[in-house]
DNA sequence: GTACGTGCAAAGGTTTTGCATTACA
DNA sequence: TGTAATGCAAAACCTTTGCACGTAC
């Protein structure tokens, strides 16, 4: 997450809304989250800004978009490299906010160019170990 | 991938011919991707029945449903614990026949339960990069 | 003042569902 | 024969887009 200050956005009250909705958020909010959320201060805000801001905010760089939850998308402001804790139950995310440092085991595609890795674990939280009970 | 000796399904022409397409491949097809090459040979074939018969084999553990491509579903014959690597430009994903053995580092959250793991390596196949020269 | 953002509605893409018909076991 | 799958269309979601209007810079 970066700050205001960032040159190359214009910084209008919805955009500093979400951007203040994300500033040390830990939930992994999708879109509709961070809709309904903004829309009890916003109620003009429409879909259309949300995502218009998250993409702008993806292509700067401020947001990760993540690839975890089949069917949407989810957004972390955490753009330091980090993994995720995810529960297969109640798919709530958490951060692991550790690199692992990996190789390709060997025997694998070594002409591809690693860029970064990310990795998932899943299991069941420790309030769904409870409920199951 | 297992076999059709599978019980606890029926086994329609519509299913042989996606357990036929599905057998062995690597290239993690998309519901669209499993229609459009079925549909070739069975004219009548909807994607009602291929997402059917995948969420079929998905209840039974016969294919994995990965969430590695942000807007659709890809799904994987191979059910062996293994891992990914991902092309940044073309989408392309090949298997790493892999499993990681790794463990949550120290200040983790320890009650978390943990079942499996998945890596993902996102990188630049060898064809994006001649393409890019 | 101008380029860019907003908001609304419509459209696009993927997946699910309802229901009458068909067919596996 | 009975239960379950098929196929079609419609609906449900999520996300993007077009466009007229408004506003940050």
């Amino acid at each position: 997450m970066k700050t205001h200050r960032d040159l190359g956005i214009k910084l209008t009250p919805q955009r500093l809304a979400i951007l203040s909705y994300l500033d040390g958020n830990k939930d992994h909010p999708s879109a509709e989250d961070i809709y309904k959320a903004i829309s009890k201060k916003f109620p003009t805000m429409s879909f259309a800004t949300v995502y218009n801001t998250l993409n702008a905010l993806k292509k700067r760089n401020s947001v990760l978009e993540l690839t975890i939850d089949p069917g949407k998308k989810r957004y972390d402001p955490n753009i330091e490299p980090h993994n995720h804790l995810i529960c297969v139950r109640c798919k709530q995310i958490e951060d692991i906010p550790v690199a692992f440092q990996l190789d390709l085991p060997k025997g694998t595609n070594r002409d591809f160019t690693i860029l970064r890795n990310h990795v998932e674990f899943h299991g069941i939280c420790p309030s769904c170990k409870i409920k199951q009970s």
